[in-house]
DNA sequence: AAGCTGACCCCGG
DNA sequence: ACCGGGGCCAGCT
């Protein structure tokens, strides 16, 4: 039988390959959508060592719309080429154009201008 | 058993 | 933008 870990990491893996190509998601959004609200450090550990390449780990960004490598790192290239080729506009590792998440304030106020 | 270590997150100053 | 502090917790020393 499968312990708490395993399915955790089960309910992980579905959220991801959930995101659509072309969308990202920050890692404590992918967590709420597991069922693990809170758990974005979880969702990193997931990632960390993930072993399928079918899985879009490109799609998953911190909060704030950046990348979770450091700028040069191979790890950070190769996420910003994956996610180029999908059409999301990235630049100086972040990503543009889509927000990971409404904060309170655009929920409570609407969208600035 | 007790610390450390992370592809993290949120709030405040 | 930067820093600190508290939460979170599986896996390794």
């Amino acid at each position: 039988m499968k312990t708490p870990a395993e399915r955790h990491r089960d309910a992980i893996l579905r959220a991801v390959r959930a995101i659509p190509r072309g969308q990202v998601a920050g890692y404590g959004e992918v967590a709420r959508r597991a069922g693990l609200p809170g758990r974005a450090r979880l969702a990193a550990k997931v990632l960390s060592g993930n072993e399928d390449a079918k899985l879009p780990w490109h799609r998953v960004l911190r909060s704030d719309g950046r990348i979770a490598f450091p700028m040069g790192s191979p790890e950070h290239d190769e996420q910003v080429q994956r996610l180029r080729a999908e059409g999301v506009i990235v630049e100086g590792g972040r990503v543009r154009g889509q927000r990971p998440a409404a904060d309170l304030d655009t929920l409570v106020w609407g969208p600035p201008d």
